[in-house]
DNA sequence: AATGAATGAGGTTTCATTCAT
DNA sequence: GATGAATGAAACCTCATTCAT
């Protein structure tokens, strides 16, 4: 009876991870939610039990994802004062999580934008998860450090500019470790957001 | 009688029309055959005599959008010689594009990393039809102007910021005219790619 | 409530019912899967849930078909001393439950060599489902009571010989209970295997 | 303008030798008239020119083959007084010319009982154009050679020992030329015939 | 909570046939 | 006679979802 006090049922977490790898591997389309089912170990009827919805499977992984990653973040930052050297560490952390989780690496580039997910909950995403870039984004501002542009813009280009570097690191796996490319995408990033 | 006399068959284009705003519309899978070719106005007979396979009107679409927008930038070039004019110059026309044809660029931000296209498809995309790109970017590096960082490094953090911008002119619309905005998005670009 | 405790599904028999009776009647490919599933009284996703394919319907009906006449020919076989007179009742017999089960009987004349069957499954039931008349083949020949040829050619040429028959019967009803045309038929098949 | 006075055009001849290749590899049903056309290097439009309906291509196909198989026989007949003698050389002929043509072999054993060929046409063939049977067995019978049986059930029988022959040479084709089971395929044919 | 047989609407694709050139 | 683009009905099959057990 007492099985460990898990909060996410195992079944269920057996159902998130199998669609990850396959949406990622086929595609949202094209994964059936019997092959979901299929995979985790489960039948159809236990998944519809968990997710009343294959979109809200969809959905509910890409929340997930976006937590774990914005989690890792705020529990890496740690202030030296030099606020590039802040901006670096903070670069490199998201650079390697990415780099250790191909599959939420992939899930990332091909979903960060597609519209198999809900709009309400991209943006929901966007705006409350990933909402201590914003911040991030607004003291530099205030210090004269990130050039001052329109918050918004810089936060788009924030994430175009992350999203392109993964991409990069996804096509040339030998490079992950490679220092100039490392500090090279940093750079590109940094050169542009800072105040000249 | 006086056909035109139609290069292209005037009922491909039509399908890969109606393609363009349906996908773009309800997305690729929301989107059926059936209803790409009524709104082309051809019978489904039709639309598989000139596309076996419905992902082949998705490749095709890809690739020649991307192409349109190549010859539409290459056509444009014209030098002045101070370099940094130039690419504002490129940059602005590319966003110009973008939002005199919206259609063609909610496509691009929907489906420029979608798995809806062939990777093969992509990849050819990337390479031939955007070589342009590559050739700027060395010019640019060596005449010492464009920052030393690996050239396929650079060329994918320049599409990244592309999607960017125009992701954001798209989600504000009303900005679409405003100089400072166009300007940043140029600033921004160009201070990650310049040599300091 | 007493649902009979099937142990092939009720469904799964019924699918195979009806496409025995619309194979026959129309033909393989006149038949529709939606047919065969309305005519069964289930659903078209019910049809492919118990069978991937329509071919997989006219595999699995060859063979249990095939095996229904071989479990009905092994159980009739009972001997009395004189070969002659067991292979007679054993010729009647197969006539006897052609003739009775008209729809199997036309089965047979239309699809034992039709493309519509894979050859796999074919082979499979002439060697294993028929192997009882392999033995019976055997054995007459070891006692020099049927003629020395090579067995394949024997086993062939009964086949030939009994497709030959029931198609003469079904092509005239109202011979099946004459005595001499059921007599004369199975003297033709036993002069030309028995030993001279 | 003068074309050789070809009674049958060259295209039509190809559209029916493309047919009876595509017939036999794929059977009738997965041959597409677009295949059909394309292997005989016509347009689809010049198929329907020569042939109102795909089943048309069947049925005259069937005809001419049937015809030709006929012709070939009906040449062979060459009397030397004994009646055994000349029902091997027949026999032996017919064999020879199911070996020498594999394609229409093969043709024979999938169509013969096919319900992709019109029944009257199926009839047509097998009382007018394999009439010569029906002579010999008549003769054969009235001479007291062949058994007394009833005439159709032999001619049926015929048939089917025939086609059992063929199949297993089809089936062996490595024993095509042994002198034994050329030799047992027409005893065992014979022995069924004959009077006792 | 878990199962998996059942559902049926809807999707993609095929194909015999037509017809204007 | 020859061509091949165009047609649209109909076929096979998929799949998210339900529900009785």
């Amino acid at each position: 009876m007492n099985n460990a006090p898990n909060s996410i049922t195992d079944k269920k977490q057996a159902i998130l991870d199998s669609a990850l790898s396959l949406f990622v591997e086929k595609g949202f389309n094209a994964t059936s939610t019997a092959s979901i089912a299929k995979t985790a170990g489960v039948a159809t009827g236990t998944l519809f039990h968990h997710f009343p919805t294959k979109n809200d499977i969809m959905n509910q992984l890409f929340l997930s994802i976006k937590q774990e990653f914005a989690n890792h973040m705020v529990n890496s930052i740690e202030r030296c004062g030099d606020i590039e050297t802040d901006a670096n560490n903070l670069w490199q952390k998201a650079i390697d999580w990415a780099i250790a989780q191909p599959l939420k690496q992939l899930f990332f580039l091909q979903y960060s934008m597609s519209a198999d997910i809900d709009t309400a909950v991209r943006k929901q995403a966007m705006t409350s998860i990933l909402g201590f870039v914003v911040d991030l984004i607004e003291q530099g501002k205030q210090q004269g450090i990130i050039a001052d542009f329109p918050s918004e813009l810089l936060l788009e280009n924030c994430h175009g500019q992350y999203l392109a570097a993964i991409r990069f690191f996804t096509d040339n796996p030998h490079l992950g470790d490679d220092k100039i490319h490392r500090n090279a995408s940093f750079k590109l990033f940094w050169h542009a957001m800072k105040a000249q």
